[in-house]
Order: C-alpha cells, then structure tokens, then sequence
DNA sequence: GATGAAGAGTGTATTTATAACACTTACCTT
DNA sequence: AAGGTAAGTGTTATAAATACACTCTTCATC
C-alpha cells in the first residue's frame, strides 16, 4: 500500500474571453517581487486553486472562478489531467511556491478545466477582479508559470473539437448576433477561413440558429440581421 | 489556504480486449467474503491503485496494468478524471475498503485511462493474472463497485470518438487482419452496420492500411487477403 | 441630395462524399 | 461433384462540400 500523505490536487482553469477584437485568455499575474523567471519579469499563471476535501472537481473550478471573476454560471468543461511528478518543480516556480504555500515541494496535480464567457454584453466586471487579472488575447501569450502553458494548448484544442460538435458558440457570443460575429468566431478559433455563402448555407441547417425580428443598429452600414440561439434544442453534452 | 491532508489520488484502467467475438473489458473480483453487494453477490472493479509519490498518472497507470496483466507496451490514454466526493462513500463499497485501505473513509479523486489490447494474436498471459482477474464480454458488465459503471460508460465514449479520428484501430487486431475483421471492429465498437463495399472503399483510401502478399489460410471459405497498418503513416496523437 | 465607403446578403455550377444495392469467386467439406 | 461459407467487386443516385462575384442598404461627407 503506497503512502501518498503529501499529494496535493488542484484545480486550473483556462477561461476564455471572445469579443469582437479576439479570443482571450485570464490570466493572474503574480506580484510577490520574488516570482519572476529568468529575465526578471513577473511572470503570468492560469488561475487555480487546491480542492477542499468537500468540493467536488467540476465545484472547485466555479469557486476559482467566482472568487476572480465573481462570475457564475459559465460554462466549464474538464479536459485533461496533468500529473508529472516534476510539474510544479522547476526553478522559475520554486521561490513563489516558498511564498504562498506552507509545503512547497509537495507534489501537485492538477485537473484542467475550460470556461468560456462572451465579452461582448458586459464585462464579468473588471472592477472586482482581484488585483493583477489581465484578459491576454490567445496569441500574445508569453512563458506561464509551472505546466500552464502545456495546459493552455490542451484547452485550446479541446475548444476547437468541441466548437463544431458540442454547440459550444453561443456561450462566446452576445445573445444577438450577426452571422458575421459567429463566422468570425469560428475563423477565429478554429485558425481558418470559411467562405461567407457557403457558411451561411450551414448555418440555415442548424435548428437552433434562429432569426430575430431585429436589426443591428448604429452602424455605418448595411445593418445585419439579428440571431440568436434556442436554447430548447441546445444540448451541449 | 485549504488544508487537504486526507486526500487520495488513484488511477482507474478500462482495459479494452478485442477478438474475434467481441469487445471486452478486464475486470477484477474482489474476494474479500464481505465485499458484497445487496444481494450477496461478489461485486467486480476496474484494476486501479493509488498513485506513488514519484510516478505519473501514465506511468501509474502502466504500472496497475503490468502488476495485473504482466503486459507491457499496451496503448494507454487518459480520458476523465473523477472527483465527486462521494463516489468512495456509497455503503456496498464501505466494507471492502475497510479491509484494504488503512483510511478507508478518506476521499479518493482518480484518473480513468482506457487501454486496447488485442486478443487474437496472444493472450496476456491469462496464467500470471492475478486471481479473479477476467475479461468480461462489454455487454455482460453488471453492476460495478464505487463509481465504474460511469467510468467505463466515459470509456467506451472515448474509445468511440477516438476509433474514427486517432488510428488507434490496429492496437484491437491481430497484426495480420482481413477487411472483414476490420470492418466487424468497427460495427462491434460504434454499434452500428456498415455497407461491405462502401467501408472497403473508404479503407482503400487509408494510406496506413496496406495489404499483404499473404492469404488467409484454414478457412472454410474463399481465403481472405490480409492487410496490416502502416506504423510509419501512425500518428495517433 | 449625390457620392463613396463598408459590410450585408444572395445563387449556381462543380466536385466530392455518402448511400443503396446483388452477384460471382475461391476454398473447404462431405 | 455439390453445397456451404465468407470474400470480393462496380454502378447509380443522392447529398454534402467547394468555388466563385455581384448587388443592396445604411451612414457619412461633400
């Protein structure tokens, strides 16, 4: 029987922002001046926490969350399992660990989630973020602290099998959208290019797209139509 | 700072055995008199154990399979990780606990890691299985202990999604197989039929799948030509 | 109130994939 | 030699994916 007194398990969310000028990504920077890589910089970490004894896996990722963001409600997925034994024991991850933790060389592994929440209709209020939280566009992210930045990938490619097949969308987009928001929320995550006709031929399949009798207004052009998702034929599971 | 001394980490292991009579899953019966269910009958588990302090998840789950199986080499991968934290707590899994863990009422989060053997070229040594260890035909599963009816139900899904998308087909057949076999892996596996020539079709644009300059032999019947993967052309990953 | 900018919106033809369908062949057994 | 058994093979029809370019509506500005 192996003796395990010394394991620790955590939680990591990846969560991701989508507005207009991109996907983004939350990120807490640390501040203790201690914690900085190589070249002096205060490096950046995904937000995550040790489980409780009495909370549930899929229950410690929304108290992360709600504790940074005071957001409920979004939507999180676990994705993977990160459990190298040597994870949290690089050099540039040591002094910061001395600081916050009282046993810093124990071992930790840590399951993945990926949130995901639209931008576009309010802010998950900036203001109450905790000091030092920062929405990093997706290609702007530099080297993370511990594994994140393993983790981050494995999000990202969990996000683009689950955009297509587990009607994930609309949970990055406003409540009304156009068909060129969701085209280019597509385009943006999926890194390609669709063609504006054959796109809307898809769409105009999927039952749960449904038109609004409304425009977009206070445009200087064209203004487009309004959709938005059923969420009757919605099941993403 | 959560205190989380008491918490356990274990991996689980949905071993997949494939021949030509079907889909199975290796299972291990407790023998402990008093590890029983309502109705007295010995309950089966999937093979885990809590990790060791200096191994990974992978290595663990290696390693749980070699102690069961002596194979080594087997094509293993993560799918789910478990945390509710009662999923150790139900009462038909109390006694058995007491009688193996030295904390039985500590809560146990693991990792589920899917493995595919094939069954047709040689049996894991079924002689050095550690007693009541067997494999169980997938659609035989009664009712598991803990939470391993949902495990192996999140097995089964993966092994699903991932039989199409990640060449992981070969890791169920023989070395040398016929399109028939082939072909009744995949209608075993996604429960479904498929058209004879329309599946050979769709194999013969598969550059992994070459065919041999070898027939079938002591048949019955029309000997069948015999394929084999490509390693080189495998990435599944 | 005409012009231009900016993005919205729309249809067709071609190619490619999927689906449905039945008979002949090779080998073994009796 | 006959019968059983699974192997192997092609065509047609339908549906999905791709490629492609112009007109429309609104606002801004001249």
């Amino acid at each position: 029987m192996p003796t395990n007194e010394s394991l620790h398990l955590s939680v990591d969310c990846v969560l991701f922002g989508y507005d207009d000028d991109g996907l983004k990504v939350l990120l807490i920077n640390q501040k203790e001046d201690s914690y900085r890589d190589g070249s002096g910089q205060p490096m950046s970490q995904l937000p995550g926490d040790l489980i409780l004894l009495d909370e549930g896996l899929h229950e410690a990722a929304e108290r992360v969350l709600y504790e940074l963001t005071q957001v409920q409600g979004v939507y999180l997925k676990q994705f993977h399992a990160y459990g190298d034994p040597n994870r949290v024991k690089d050099h540039k991850d040591r002094s910061w660990l001395r600081a916050v933790r009282t046993k810093p060389d124990q071992r930790v592994i840590t399951v993945g989630y990926f949130g995901l929440v639209s931008l576009h209709d309010y802010d998950p209020q900036p203001a109450s973020f905790a000091g030092g939280v920062n929405w990093i566009d997706i290609g702007d992210v530099g080297p993370l602290a511990f594994d994140h930045n393993t983790i981050l990938a494995g999000a990202i490619e969990a996000l683009q099998t689950q955009l297509e097949s587990h009607h994930i969308s609309f949970e990055l987009l406003p409540k009304k959208f156009t068909l060129s928001q969701l085209q280019q929320l597509y385009e943006t995550v999926l890194e390609k290019k669709f063609d504006k006709r054959n796109f809307r031929k898809n769409i105009k399949k999927m039952s749960h797209v449904v038109p609004l009798d409304e425009k977009q207004q206070g445009v200087t052009h064209k203004p487009a139509q309004l959709f938005s998702f059923n969420p009757d034929q919605i099941e993403h599971d």
